[in-house]
DNA sequence: TGCCTGATGTTCT
DNA sequence: GAACATCAGGCAC
């Protein structure tokens, strides 16, 4: 059984439910298709981070950054490109925790036809993670206690297999270390 | 291996 | 009208 998703991130900040999320289950169905995969990398934002787009305040597109947690928030950029975040934190305040990588569990032959590619390049990165999974503006809001698209969550790993960086792929913030991964796992998106 | 660039939509200023 | 939490392909080294 799932456990409750939304008390247990609504009690977080973005930085514990970042490392929280490493090593967690998203199970997404497409069509009776099952495919499963294992978070191995993420990065937090919050309201006071320059970063994050909840940092200017609540608009129609964050909206649902301000939302309650254990929600996903899916946001298209660079006109070609969805990346996905878990809602963490209280309602009312801006926090969510991207995906940015994650390790193929089941589904992969599906995965691979989404995505016209192999092996490492399935998942190491979100863009490439929100198409192997076909996550859209559709799954905008969606709740992650729900099918078709579900976080199950695991045991905090070990401290020591987690690694904590800062951020990539932004331009403001750029020091904030913030970003985690699971040490030595191939499909971190960069080391 | 590593830099540069093009593709391209949505949001906010 | 510019910025953007990206990716993949091309070319130089």
């Amino acid at each position: 059984m799932n456990p409750n998703i939304h008390s247990i991130l609504d009690a977080m900040d973005a930085i514990e439910a970042a490392k929280y999320l490493l090593g967690a289950e998203l199970i997404r169905e497409i069509d009776g298709k099952l495919l499963r995969v294992r978070i191995v990398e993420t990065e937090a934002y919050h309201q006071s981070d320059a970063a994050s787009h909840s940092y200017h305040g609540r608009t129609p597109r964050t909206d649902v950054m301000f939302g309650s947690a254990g929600h996903l928030y899916v946001y298209f950029t660079y006109g070609m490109h969805y990346c996905c975040n878990v809602v963490v934190g209280r309602e009312g305040y801006g926090a969510a925790v991207l995906l940015r990588a994650a390790e193929p569990l089941e589904g992969q032959t599906h995965m691979q036809q989404l995505r016209d590619k192999d092996g490492i390049a399935l998942t190491n990165g979100p863009a490439k993670l929100c198409q192997a999974l076909q996550i859209d503006k559709v799954l905008n809001g969606h709740d992650l206690a729900k099918n078709p698209c579900k976080l199950l969550l695991r045991d905090p790993l070990p401290l020591d297999q987690i690694v904590q960086t800062t951020r990539i792929g932004i331009s403001k913030a750029r020091d904030e270390p913030w970003r985690f991964y699971i040490r030595d796992n191939p499909y971190v998106s960069h080391t």
